[in-house]
DNA sequence: TTGCGTAATCGTATATTTGCGATAAACAAA
DNA sequence: TTTGTTTATCGCAAATATACGATTACGCAA
């Protein structure tokens, strides 16, 4: 890729929301997700019975949500068990609903 | 890529939701719908001025935001004006405050 | 018609993502 | 120690994404 020769500058709420949207840019990691913060809470590997993946195709999709930030898992061996992590979580409640605010004035441009 | 011989099955929210995503999953993308979205309102390629970018790029990232449904475009030539596509950008509101739900009951695994 | 300004598209190069099977790692139980 | 269970990682191939310059397309004004 031909990079450009001075890089462009984004604020610190725009990298992580960038970050938190391309961790779930991916359908199959929504509905990780989705079971994660259902009733049962803490899930492991039953993923790979629910998803019909590869055992490592799951893994890489848990991978990226753990770099994101949005899970965390407790080595239980043989298993490990993934659960939301809170923490990052809230975080970005609060940069998707400060970006996406119904109420907002928009343009109203008669296209 | 080695594809599966079968396909996983998504909802349609799913699937819509992670399309938003993508489609705001790229820093320089937030900063565009920001610009956007802001009073100013209906912008065009000042946006080439704002973005040290090349324009062909800053079209690019236009196009994926278009293709997203996230704003649309008025030929006023030799212009375009862009602005946010309320409808859609309502619906990505509902469909990411459904999700990322601030009192909703996570886990409280002590990891 | 010819040029000008604006923006999209093309062509290209590189980086990243996605998916799989195979293998390795880590631990528990036999 | 060996075996089995579970999960991560490796290596590969193909698809997508990202960035650029060059070119094209489209109206408008000379």
């Amino acid at each position: 890729m031909q990079r450009s020769l001075f890089k462009v500058e984004y604020s610190e709420e725009e990298e992580s929301m960038a970050a938190f949207a391309k961790a779930i840019s991916h359908p199959v990691r929504i509905k990780i997700l989705k079971l994660l913060a259902s009733q049962e809470c803490c899930f492991t590997g039953e993923l790979t019975e629910l998803i019909p993946m590869a055992q490592s195709t799951i893994s890489q999709h848990l991978k990226a949500l753990l770099d994101a930030g949005l899970i965390q898992g407790e080595i239980n061996p043989p298993k490990v068990r993934y659960c939301i992590k809170s923490e990052n979580w809230l975080k970005a409640c609060h940069i998707f609903s400060d970006f996406f605010k119904p109420d907002q004035p928009l343009c109203d441009c008669p296209i």
